[in-house]
DNA sequence: TTATTATTCAATAAATCTATTGAACAATTG
DNA sequence: CAATTGTTCAATAGATTTATTGAATAATAA
């Protein structure tokens, strides 16, 4: 009765390597970048290349590799492919990477205050916080995100501006109440955006860090 | 207001830089394998070396790589350094992506079948099940990982017996009740040969899936 | 001090990964 | 049918990763 045995060291040699396939799919930011934008809504190729600001051969590219590793499945649309992303687990995985990263490096701290300059400047509201106000007709949810994000999955009561929109349609928000925007996730600059332009035009704002897959992972519904 | 700020393009592509090293750092079978050992226990180079069946000096290399990461520190002991997993979030992160792993990729069961060949002739026993009888006193927990891991953390209630003492140590396990062991987690095959062992030998035996880390991010207790 | 031991470093060849380019393919439209 | 359009494929150069070898380092023991 031993604890190694040879025998059974391919095997398990084999299970680490498809173990790192996973791993190895998402040890790129480009293909990071892909499946962040896919955990807020299906797309195609060409809309993931664009947003993603590649290629388009190259976006094809990464995305063979992420199909691969299943982390994404894909479907026919007439002359268009739409990619997604394969199961809720692939979501968590990467939440949970970020939150490890987030954690253990401290550069991205120091990332996250460049890139979101404003982001100390509203007030945050919490998931439970939001629930019990909104329950209360105290503000208004605002989701900031493009439309079809907002129609793949939102959180419940959300209104939807896009933010390319907001100065067109400010008159839909009501004056007299809070607005909590959120948008894709704390890695997020829309509803920053969005909550700078509404405080310059006299409204009171606050800003929801979650996005929809975080909402999701928290254990609350989405509507 | 615009979706796409050209300024903020180069913060955002250094966030998803610094995700995507933890992922690098993971995207490894032999990392993973020394990330699997360490959610065990803490370990040094030379120990981790011979249960990998790696080279000292590639071994020394991957911890290099797995501690730029952030993903384990360690710690000098006199002439030797010991190296722990840097934070429970890293456990949980290992668990995440072996979970995506088994669900997406079926190549794993396939694998696993080879590699715990005897796994589907136990009665496996679920973490709730487990609690209920040992706190009705119907069987024994048996701990059948080397003494240093079950010194590092156990199971509530578990005995050790290491499965390559299980033979001389046999007459400490009471032989009316039935023995549940557990081991590493589900790619781990020492509880099934210790259950083998036991169940030759007249013992009422059955199995628990769950290792330490799993046990742990379920949500319960240990010793 | 010198010798021993655990670990790390440096150099290297083989393998793998990345972005780009331009061609190929396949579903539609005219 | 041919033309258009979104996507994929193939080839390639430059960069990164890996395991191995042997030397360097640093803590301890003799």
């Amino acid at each position: 009765m031993e604890f190694h045995n040879e025998a059974r060291r391919p095997h398990k040699e084999q299970l680490y390597t498809l173990f790192s396939r996973i791993a190895a799919a998402m040890a790129n930011p480009r293909r990071l970048e892909l499946l962040d934008l896919l955990a807020q809504a299906p797309r195609t190729v060409e809309e993931l290349a664009a947003e993603a600001h590649m290629s388009v051969a190259n976006t094809s590219q990464h995305l063979q590799r992420l199909k691969q590793a299943r982390l994404v499945t894909s479907q026919a649309e007439g002359l268009r492919r739409r990619y997604r992303l394969a199961d809720p687990a692939v979501t968590r995985l990467w939440l949970e990477l970020r939150a490890v990263a987030e954690k253990q490096l401290a550069e991205v701290e120091r990332v996250l205050d460049a890139y979101r300059e404003r982001r100390h400047e509203f007030e945050a509201v919490s998931a439970p916080d939001l629930l019990a106000r909104l329950a209360a007709d105290e503000l208004v949810l605002l989701d900031v995100r493009p439309y079809a994000e907002y129609q793949a999955a939102h959180l419940p009561q959300a209104v939807s501006i896009p933010l390319d929109e907001l100065q067109e349609r400010l008159d839909e928000l009501p004056p007299d109440k809070t607005i909590v925007a959120y948008c894709r996730g704390p890695y997020c600059v829309f509803a920053d955006d969005a909550l700078a332009y509404l405080a310059e035009n006299g409204r009171a704002v606050a800003r929801l860090e979650e996005g929809v897959p975080e909402w999701q992972l928290a254990g609350y519904e989405l509507a």
